[in-house]
Order: structure tokens, then sequence, then C-alpha cells
DNA sequence: CATTTCCTCCGTCTCAAGGCTGAGTCATAA
DNA sequence: TTATGACTCAGCCTTGAGACGGAGGAAATG
């Protein structure tokens, strides 16, 4: 049998040496490739085609997002595993939404990883426990995230509140009457079941919804 | 000359195994132990006396912070690398602050940390540019964080506001009067140079002071 | 001892915030 | 066509928020 294909996708320059020093004792693995970035690695997949993709989740140019989904299109029968420091819902679900195999952590023993790919190769997923943990919640709590009832407009009006705007200045900001945003800020208290907007700015900025300003 | 006694503290074991089959290589250096947890690495300090420690910053039991506070204690010759993925100021300073030597970031070539940890035994601290540069800009603005300025208790209240509190549940919690806080709120708002407790919880949780009761 | 800082509390006053009710327009779906 | 939901705006009303000024006690500091 040949041997699996692997690529490391890691800007951490010592991450992915180690990584690469480990697995070159495992026989039936073959490294082929490695990238410091998203984009560099999401190119080198579409030109090496490798079996498995060892990727990191936050690094500098492009992140592991984004590199997932680019690489689903290109070469969908690659399993990408994503390795990371990471297991909190915010950064979990979006990986395995845009096609992860596998969710490893950093903390897992290199014998894990190596176990891991050889699994992702034969086509079974490994999700780590912490991780498991989190999807399950998010499984027995079918209840969607409250701020997904908003309209377009309310999350706007959401997003002034965060950055601390007054009614009067949304009002501005929007073009709108303040008797509007009162009405947007009111529907968007009863929905997020806050009880004023100080807690409306806490639940934004909680929720990462105020990320794409910051 | 005696090689350089190094421990390595770090709760990833890939980064943790990268490093050690590393830095094995280089001749004048000796790996005498490593840990996972900030614990774990300052017992180990203590009793092995290493020349340097290559220390991560954010790990699940105790943070590279209190070790190295404690190894400092303890070991006040050993130089302390600290080596972790974060640049920003609210990570640099107070490892700095603990007693770190070096700062050196993940990005960074397996060759530049055997230089840093051969320069760390001669005396020589390394600071990465991108850390540096975050340096230079503390020392360029002499002008503290604002919330510097709060005294424990307006720190205190202005956590409460951070969590959407009203001035009556501040003054339940507390065990204050409700004339109190709002002479509190005014004095944080004043201080943190904002119009309204909106804007003061925007501010504790872009200023990371929510971290400790999120 | 004198000064400063911090925490505490009071009264007054103004205004933004938010609840409640009602209503008009427009686009899309049934 | 009718119904529905989103966005818009209005009036009325209550209350919390915050500014301003004043003040006393405790503890650290010079």
């Amino acid at each position: 049998m040949d041997p699996i294909k692997v690529l490391v996708v890691d800007d951490h320059d010592v991450v992915r040496k180690g990584i690469i020093t480990y697995l070159m004792t495992e026989e039936d693995i073959e490294i082929i490739g490695e990238a410091s970035s998203g984009f560099d690695g999401a190119d080198l997949a579409r030109d090496l085609n490798p079996d498995v993709i060892l990727m990191d989740l936050i690094m500098e140019n492009g992140t592991g997002i984004d590199a997932t989904e680019q690489i689903m299109k290109t070469n969908p029968d690659t399993k990408i595993i994503i390795l990371t420091s990471y297991y909190d819902d915010e950064k979990v679900f979006p990986a395995l939404e845009a096609g992860a195999f596998s969710y490893m952590l950093k903390t897992s023993s290199a014998d894990e990883i190596a176990s891991a790919i050889k699994k992702a190769a034969k086509g079974e997923n490994v999700i780590e426990p912490k991780v498991a943990g989190a999807m399950m919640n998010r499984i027995r709590t079918p209840e969607r995230m409250p701020h997904e009832l908003l309209t377009e407009r309310e999350l706007e009006v959401l997003i002034c509140i965060g950055n601390g705007l007054t009614n009067n200045e949304i009002s501005e900001k929007l073009y709108i009457g303040i008797k509007t945003v009162k009405t947007h800020v009111s529907n968007i208290l009863s929905k997020l079941d806050v009880q004023d907007r100080t807690q409306a700015a806490v639940y934004a900025h909680r929720n990462g919804l105020m990320k794409e300003t910051k």
C-alpha cells in the first residue's frame, strides 16, 4: 500500500518542523509538502493533491477556515484535519462546516496525531473529546442563537449599540428617525431577551457579532 | 564548555516534541526536562535548575506568567524565554514584568530559537521585532491605559457594567448605596473618557477587562 | 500634623431610554 | 387578492442614567 501523502499547514515554524520530524518516523506516512499560510496551503494542495492535510486555524495570511473552503473546491477528496489550540464553539463549527474532516487539539500527543492521519486516510473521523463535548451541547440545544432571529436592519442597529452609539447617533448614521431606532432597539431587546442596551452590547461582544467592525 | 541545560514547558505535545527533537541536534544544548503545565514547569525548574527555560504563555494548568514569577523566586539566575503565539500588549508586558528574559514567537524558525537559547545563556536578550514594536509603542506613548487610573472599587463597578448590570443591581451586589454606585460610574466615565455606561461596557470588553469573569 | 486619596452618601435636575399602542408603506409569498 | 413580515414613524408615559455640588470618615503619605 502506498504511503499516505500528507501536507502540513501551520504558520508556527516549530510546530511544523516538530510534526514533520515526528511523522517522518512513521513508515506509511509521507510528508509531501508544508506551508506557513492558508493561501500557500491552498495552492500547494491544488498542486500536490495530498491525501491528508494537517491544518492550523489561526494563521497570519489566510485563516484555516478560508483555506479549508478553498481546498474543498479543488480537492474534494482530500481529508483535512484541523490541528489547533482552541476548542470553543466559534472556532470549531465554522471549521467543520467548511469541510474539515477531523478536529484535533495541539495538546494531543504525537501518536494520537499520527493515528488520526491514518484513520482519516481510511475515512474515519477523529474528534477530540473536548470538541465532541461542544458538539453534543450544540446538538442537545437545537435552539438557534437568539441573534439569528434578528432582521438585517436590527442587526445593523445592534452593531451600533455594540459600538456605544446612542439612539440619536444611530438615527443619524442609518438615516432613519429616532423613533424608528427606538422601535428596532425594543425589538432587539425582546428578541435577545435582555433588559437594556448595555446588555445588548455585551451580548454582541460575547457572541462575536462585533468582529467585522473591530 | 558545558552544554546549556534547557527545560521546555508547553502544553502542546507536538510543539514540545518538535522543539526537543530539533534542539537535540544542537551540540551545545542539552534538554534536561519537559513539562506540560506551568505548575509542573515550576517544580521541575526548582529541582533541575536549568540554564534556560522555553516557556509557553497559555497553558491549561498554570499560565506561563505565574510559572515565570514562581521560577524567578526559586531560580533567579535561570533565563526564561517566552515562546508563544501572541504578540499583543496584554500578553507581552505582564510576561516581561514577571521576569521573562526573552520573548519569541512560535512563527520563529527553529534556528532562531536555538540562537535565542544560546544568546540567553550568554546573557543577551532576544525580542521579536513585532514584540519590540509593541514595546516601542508603549514607550513612545507614556500615556498609561485609561483604566489603569481606576481605583479597585471603580474597576469592580466597571466589571459589573460590563456584565450588563444596572446601578441598582450593582448596589445590591457590592452592598453599597445606589448613590455611591452613581458616583463611581461618573468617575469611571470621566476617567475612561466615554459618554455613557454602554460605551464603558464596550471599553471593558475591548480591553480585556472581562476575561476573569467570562 | 497636614494633605491627599479613596470610599461612602445625599439632594436636585435634566434627558435619554425604553415600554406601550397604533399605523402607513412596500415587497414577497400564498 | 390577501396575508405576512420588514421597515418606517408617531405620541404618551415612566424610570433609570448621569451631571453637578456638597460632605464625612478612614487610611496612606509627606
